[in-house]
DNA sequence: CCACAGTACTGAATCGGTTCAAAGACGGGC
DNA sequence: GCCCGTCTTTGAACCGATTCAGTACTGTGG
């Protein structure tokens, strides 16, 4: 009794009906004034909390709506969060957020456990496309992509333009002098790393003077970018590079660390550009260049996708594609 | 019909009883192999996904754990999701993440609907301690307060010793030879926040030859670090102390960020301790020195106290805490 | 041949809100 | 006094998985 008042008991309370308390709770305009703070002072009095597993049940969907990062550590991706939670909140969403850690085990345990809970819907960074994401839709599930385009006859996507992310880092680097760039990203997988890869490739193969080599690493964290940096700093003196384009801003602070403990001088021995602008580029120990995305607008806009796909009677998919921006600071500058 | 089959339907095609796709699902040693094997196939054919709400409705609880935090963008807090995520897994409960912003308004919503879901239990690191904690305890959902100590009659708590971090800090930096010491931080009616304070003010009044003054922040992220750090730099030169110490990184790294620029050098004329060690204070612009925190540990620790709660009949509330340790590095040595 | 234990399975009651057809109350117009 | 429309409230059906008392069947020991 003490453990959990229901409707009933509040409804006995009032001395109203049970239909009349939930009409109270959703629907209040529906009831007459007195009734209504009748039932509200039982509320009160019982301390009534709405059981939300009742209320789904019924219902048929949950008010929650599940996203999937590859990474919660990286601040490029609880920014992106921070805007899909503003937009849930004004929406009365909560967001529940899953963490991969580039693992595709965890991502499809993550994936069983929100078609369980029958989540509105699914913001996702997908590492592979597996089965599940289809099957998650055919379940009426549906699912928006971030940070990734996807096919725009089954779903919408926000997302970067990762080539030209890439072209802008090489041209810069390109024009700043530099003739020996190493790329450093990986798994080579994540299509986010292999389009910047490929821009920064196209702008260095469309020249014959300037040689373009790669160094994968297994994740996108700091202790992967300062692992690169120790290969890097041991390596034969002749073959360092003049530049280092990270694939994220994390690997380039590793690899930033390390090279600077290593006694190389950025950017006099090494350039370095990295990728996202997470506020931490701008106060690392030599400011970092890095291509900026807007995080907070590409998770805002995720979520305002995924809402128009639960609402929207006759629901046509969107791709949005923004363009990123190269901040040039002291890291890429001789 | 296509939009998601139940446990009914299963049934009928394995030619069982519901009753004994319920026992495959959750206690299957009861059924025999072969039944098991036709339940198994035809939840496969079917592409059957139990309904979590109908679960839960009926047994009482859910299978989630709520984590509510001050700020997600703060890798402190990151890391410590990482450790409440961990052991969660282990025992098959999903994290909800919350993050308020330091606005006990959200605080409030928050905690509300974790009521409405019926979590298992809460996590949080509160901003005030109103009636709303005590109310989800009321209702048998256990609370273990984070970062911070709470009342052993009533609830278990983690928390790292943080008086003895400020005291660290200023000890450091009363040996250093400092002698005018500042410290940022706020709003002070966080705990953290006022025992990191009282912990250097001990310190100082011990003696009669140092000075402490303080200047309180709105909030604890770079962006209130830099304009302490603007706020500093523009006043009086003369008013300068000779050694910051902020309540956590982010403020130091804004700090660091807004002198830096103003051309002040640090530690020459501005000596800085932070607090947390996040990763990105060793890659910082000047390596920072900061009080460490076991923040994984703290996470894991709270999440198995809290499972503690739950399973044990005789539970007994218990009182984690952790010693910080100093970690100098460039930017509070001259 | 019966009693009994053990195993495998059944099916109805149950959890607690939501919803909606229907009943009731009330006032105004004729 | 009666009818009709509007506003308010009622109460039972329903969502889908879990649980448990009970049935059916098999094998063992006396």
């Amino acid at each position: 009794m003490a453990g959990a008042p229901n409707i009933r008991e509040v409804a006995l309370r009032a001395g109203v009906s049970v239909g009349t308390v939930s009409n109270v709770l959703n629907r209040p305009e529906l009831v007459a004034e007195p009734t209504r703070e009748r039932v509200f002072a039982a509320i009160a009095e019982l301390g009534f909390v709405r059981n939300d597993s009742a209320r789904q049940l019924r219902v048929g969907r949950s008010r929650t709506l599940g996203l999937v990062v590859l990474d919660v550590a990286n601040p490029f991706f609880t920014d992106v969060a921070r805007g899909v939670e503003d937009t849930a909140n004004q929406h009365g969403l909560a967001v529940i957020l899953c963490n991969t850690d580039e693992d595709p085990r965890k991502e499809a345990s993550h994936l069983d456990l929100l078609a369980e809970m029958r989540v509105q819907g699914v913001l996702i960074n997908p590492i592979d496309t597996d089965g599940r994401i289809t099957a998650l839709r055919d379940r009426g599930i549906p699912v928006v992509l971030f940070d990734r385009l996807g096919d725009p006859a089954v779903e919408c996507s926000v997302a970067v333009d990762d080539v030209l992310g890439g072209r802008l880092a090489a041209t810069h680097l390109v024009e700043a002098g530099h003739r020996s760039i190493l790329f450093v990203g990986g798994p080579l997988t994540l299509r986010q790393v292999q389009e910047r890869y490929e821009g920064a490739s196209a702008v260095v193969s469309a020249r014959d003077d300037v040689e373009l080599t790669i160094l994968t690493t297994t994740a996108l964290n700091v202790a992967a970018g300062r692992a690169a940096g120790d290969r890097l700093a041991t390596a034969d003196r002749d073959a360092l590079p003049s530049a280092v384009f990270c694939a994220n801003d994390l690997l380039a602070l590793g690899v930033l660390q390390a090279l600077t403990h290593a006694g190389l001088r950025v950017p006099a021995d090494v350039a370095i550009v990295g990728y996202d602008d997470i506020d931490f580029a701008a106060a690392a120990a030599v400011p970092l260049s890095s291509v900026r995305q807007p995080r907070q607008q590409l998770g805002r806009t995720a979520a305002e996708l995924l809402l128009a796909e639960t609402t929207e009677d006759e629901h046509e998919h969107r791709q949005v594609v923004f363009e990123p921006e190269l901040i040039v600071r002291d890291s890429s500058v001789r």
